[in-house]
DNA sequence: GTGGACTTCGTACCGTGGTACGGCATCTAA
DNA sequence: TTAGATGCCGTACCACGGTACGAAGTCCAC
């Protein structure tokens, strides 16, 4: 079995924690390996490919939970489901965009309130915060 | 003692959980009022104002730890402090918009990419996942 | 004055994505 | 062969923003 790494090397090529494999395993996003009648546990290097997969999926935004969606339907030839997921997900990226948008719009105008406020009032910025709807 | 209240009609009147209002206590974003010897404590309507100005912080992308700096400063005519912590969130803002901007940019051309895949072939959006960076 | 609603307090738990620890087994290089 | 590095496994812990629960005490309307 050349070709094949113990858990401890596999973190390292994968540039991730080895209790972040561990995690993963129990999370069902990667197969534990059978392990050799008590020895230790040995890794082939498509599962390094399998933590990238991993790591550019959060990236994109996606949850374990739905990375594990996605590695489910990778063998499917019909990838419907996974960009249904993908669309999903676009769409509420999209949402969430806007919401940080008009959150920052909001606080820019309390800033620029706040800058031009008279020498001695109280600041505008907490006096917004602390009116009643 | 009238016009004060007893924590349960607070939370109502604030739209929170009465669980939330002893929360906020613990973190220290709310006075807990001195209770009279075995008795219940009662609050008076500006607690109500506080748990509206944590909520609309809370809007704005602040996390209670801020939101407790920015009730400290509330006091203050000079608002510098303030308007630095409103600032330096305004920035971290801008940063995630442009993060998830970019991520949705990604997203959006994978879904492309697998909406015009030859039938037959394999999901371009797991593929390009699974690729080696 | 009593019964049901509410309060108090401490503590545990939720989801998310991990990290840390401790005791033991195993593996490997010198 | 033996020391030191790794692996294994279970469990506890971190931040964050709450929610839930249970036992006991208290309050108020009828």
């Amino acid at each position: 079995m050349q070709d094949s790494m113990t858990i401890g090397r596999l973190a390292k090529l994968a540039g991730v924690n080895v209790e972040t494999v561990r995690y993963y395993q129990r999370r069902g996003l990667l197969r534990e390996p059978s392990k050799p009648l008590g020895g230790h546990r040995r890794y082939s290097p498509a599962v390094v490919r399998q933590i990238g997969f991993i790591r550019r999926a959060q990236q994109l935004g996606f949850s374990l939970e739905e990375v594990r969606s996605l590695m489910e339907l990778s063998e499917a030839t019909d990838c419907n489901d996974a960009r249904g997921i993908a669309e999903q997900k676009c769409e509420a990226l999209g949402v969430r965009i806007a919401q940080l948008n008009t959150m920052r719009r909001e606080l820019k105008r309390l800033i620029g309130a706040c800058k031009r406020k008279a020498r001695g009032a109280s600041c505008p910025l907490i006096a917004e915060l602390s009116k009643p709807d």
